[in-house]
DNA sequence: CCTTGCAATGACAACGCTATCATTGCACTG
DNA sequence: CAGTGCAATGATAGCGTTGTCATTGCAAGG
């Protein structure tokens, strides 16, 4: 005779497929085939299933049912930060991706921090995800090797600089700051300023601070001056930064910005201080955020598409579920918003 | 003898407990414990143990392990919308309040869409998590009967003005609406305009508006234009529907806005016609966005603390993760900022 | 009336881990 | 040196589903 120990004294009372049978007079089988609407049933036993459904609030558990299908039906999403409005944007795309799917996201945050991204990539890999979708393409060794050896789909998202994985999806950075210069360069600037944040922290900005100076470098300018910032953007740091490179350099004919968000708060910085912009002092940003094209002069950036990426991104997962041999690249481009700033 | 049926014919080759054990000359538990760093371990097993896991690769399987331990480790999150900052800035929080603990957040979208809501706590719940945190005390009776039925800490976020299913954290929007109201009579203004979107899905703004309304009532007052839109929060709403506004009404003295997304369209607007603020016209904004304070003028606003709400939200449940007998309520508050638009 | 074929349902072993109880071995104690 | 206590490890039955195969019953065909 069995023991029959209690597993938990505290049993939570919860419902199973077994109770539902039961009442139902059918078979566990029979339950889970109608709650997962596969395989041929009778209308009068689906009905009546479902009034036991119904009666005894019966709620599958999919933590039981991915473990016997071996499917979680989940996609794992890695992201830098939320407070970057950017990845909100990149998260509605991929939930506009998954809507429909009988597909879920879940999303970690790692803020700009390899060491904490290693371990939110383990966690995420421990709920069996069916692909993960991450942010950027730098990554420490360890949390490469995961992604890798887990053989799911991974999909890096935003930038298109490095070699990924298995696929990457998004812009070259480098090549957004590049032509930035070049834009600029043909409008007649030559005295640059840049005001950045995220110091090493955030690499896709890294690489188009890159893509300008070495785009100004062949032109033979260079920035003239520059101000960096560590952590969060912000409106209230490009602001103050602004103000700061306007009190130590003189001359500067055009600022270019890290991103939008300083270069909002750069303008309204020149709004307060009095700066005529562009005569006075050109800003250029970076991501053609919605509030950019709103201000009372809409402000000159490179136009990136975040919710495409994300949609994109989740495309290619479901268009192939199995990792392919090959790595791949989709650019999902940038475009040059004229504006009235720079 | 037993079948010993193939279960899965392309069987991913997984790397589970009884691998790394037998590398590493243990039984099942002992891995098992080490991985979960509980019970007594010899450190020559421990150490012999982690080289097997290393060399493998192993990564413990969670879904698994929430089916053996009746314990997901989830905490469930259902907000709106990812597009109104305020939401992000709540998750924020939630991320706070759950760093250093071994639960994780999921998070699923409404987008403003009570049947999606259902949807959306339906697939939550049937992963079992420990506690939900869900934005607002607005749900339909199915999804109101769901979370309370599950037993777990049910956690309504944003709003306590209606009773909440086990607690409410946040803060009263019809006092705020009042609050609003009461200070600007108090400044000296008399006739109000209302610019506002989300129509009736955003409940909480309509609950401000109620608010705002019944008090500027009391005192003889009403709104004597308004202009809603439908829709999602955005810049531009603000400073189309404030161009719209002026163009219909004479001799508004203050604009009361949704929140500041649209408070500062409203004050972009009047930058570019050239409307002075708050001399011709005074701008009233909700809930103390960043970019409000780095404005030329400081917006006029309400602060609500998203962060702290959403940290609130998670200490509630770790504080007690049973839920109680009886609702409660918590009140983040407040607070208006003087600013220097109205 | 006996096959065939198929729609409909049932039985039951996985899925990978953990809670529980059982066992082992060794340092002390008296 | 038997007895005691405890640190360390092992064995195994679930956890609630689902995939696979088996079975049933009934209509159609000869």
């Amino acid at each position: 005779m069995a023991k029959q120990r209690q597993r938990l004294s505290d049993r939570k009372s919860k419902v199973t497929v077994s109770d539902v049978a039961r009442l139902a007079q059918v078979s566990d089988s029979t339950v889970s085939r109608i709650m997962r609407n596969h395989g041929l049933i009778a209308d009068a036993t689906r009905t009546r299933v479902m009034e036991a459904v119904r009666a005894l609030g019966y709620v599958p558990n999919r933590i039981a049912g991915s473990l016997a299908s071996l499917d979680s039906r989940l996609v794992g999403v890695v992201i830098p930060s939320l407070s970057n409005i950017v990845f909100p944007e990149v998260l509605q795309g991929i939930n506009a991706g998954l809507a429909g799917t009988n597909r879920q996201s879940v999303i970690s945050v790692t803020d700009y921090d390899l060491d904490k991204e290693e371990v939110v990539v383990r966690n995420l890999l421990a709920w069996q995800p069916a692909a993960v979708l991450i942010a950027g393409s730098t990554h420490t060794d360890a949390t490469r090797k995961m992604l890798d050896q887990s053989g799911i789909r991974i999909i890096e998202f935003m930038e298109i600089d490095h070699p990924p994985i298995d696929m990457a999806v998004g812009l070259s950075h480098v090549a957004a700051g590049a032509a930035a210069a070049r834009h600029l360069i043909a409008r007649g600037y030559r005295r640059f300023g840049y005001v950045g944040y995220g110091g090493t922290s955030d690499v896709r900005a890294r690489m188009r601070y890159d893509g300008l100076r070495t785009t100004l470098a062949q032109a033979g300018l260079s920035l003239e001056a520059e101000v960096m910032s560590d952590g969060q953007t912000s409106v209230g740091k490009g602001k103050a930064q602004t103000a700061d490179l306007c009190a130590r350099a003189r001359g500067i004919e055009v600022v270019v910005y890290s991103n939008d968000d300083m270069a909002v708060g750069g303008l309204f910085h020149c709004l307060a201080a009095g700066i005529r912009v562009p005569d006075e002092l050109a800003l250029f940003g970076f991501n053609g955020l919605d509030i950019g094209r709103e201000l009372p002069q809409p402000l000159s950036t490179i136009r990136s598409n975040r919710f495409k990426i994300g949609q994109r991104a989740v495309e290619v997962f479901l268009e192939s579920p199995i990792r392919p041999d090959a790595p791949g690249i989709i650019d999902t481009g940038f475009e040059i918003f004229q504006g009235a700033t720079a």
